[in-house]
DNA sequence: TAGGCCATCTGGTCCT
DNA sequence: AGGACCAGATGGCCTA
């Protein structure tokens, strides 16, 4: 059973950045990039790894160019954390405004993601019944509904209010949704 | 024990 | 130039 939440994990030990990561990097499409790119990404590549390969050796002095760069690495490491950390927020809190079945396991990521589209669509497919095919605001100047999604960081930071949780009536379908992705369908 | 999920590190690329 | 973003690698924790 997954019902208890687990402790928040901290990695092991901060991996030293001296300890070269080794083959950690096989060859990966360079993302949107021509074949100049490839052969540039392929050299860089190959200096990067000798200069690891040798760079073990020698001790960084106080100051050095070496410890200036390890220094920098662990400042994007920590960076890198925050930013993760964020999004993980942005997770939680749209786990927290998905409506779903078994409230007492967390959704898992991808579970979420998929939760929350077919939540949107089934409550499009509500809106659009009720306003008979037309989305609601649409002749006026500003439709109300963009407005409000017009605000990304709210959501983010978890300020959806109780009051904006969402109605529990035209769920009929959506549940439906749930049950079947539970199965794995 | 295998498989799923996750956090973290890391190096490359993109963007400001 | 420096930070944000991205994706691969790695290893820990948990459940079936």
């Amino acid at each position: 059973m997954k019902t208890k939440s687990r402790p928040p994990r901290r990695r092991v030990p901060p991996q030293d950045p001296e300890a070269t990561p080794g083959e950690r990097t096989p060859d990966r499409p360079p993302p949107g990039s021509g074949p100049d790119a490839a052969k540039a990404l392929r050299s860089r590549r190959a200096r990067a790894q000798g200069a690891r390969a040798e760079g073990g050796r020698r001790r960084p002095g106080p100051g050095s160019r070496r410890e200036s760069s390890v220094q920098r690495r662990l400042e994007s490491n920590e960076r890198e954390r925050q930013r993760m950390h964020k999004l993980n927020n942005a997770f939680q809190a749209l786990r927290e405004v998905i409506p779903h079945v078994r409230a007492d396991k967390k959704l898992s990521k991808i579970e979420t993601l998929t939760l929350a589209k077919n939540y949107i669509k089934s409550l499009t497919a509500t809106i659009l019944t009720m306003s008979s095919g037309r989305l609601p605001g649409l002749d006026g100047p500003v439709p109300k509904l963009y407005q409000h999604y017009q605000q990304p960081q709210q959501a983010a930071r978890g300020a959806l209010g109780a009051s904006e949780a969402p109605p529990e009536g035209h769920l009929q379908k959506f549940s439906t949704q749930i049950h079947s992705f539970r199965e794995g369908s």
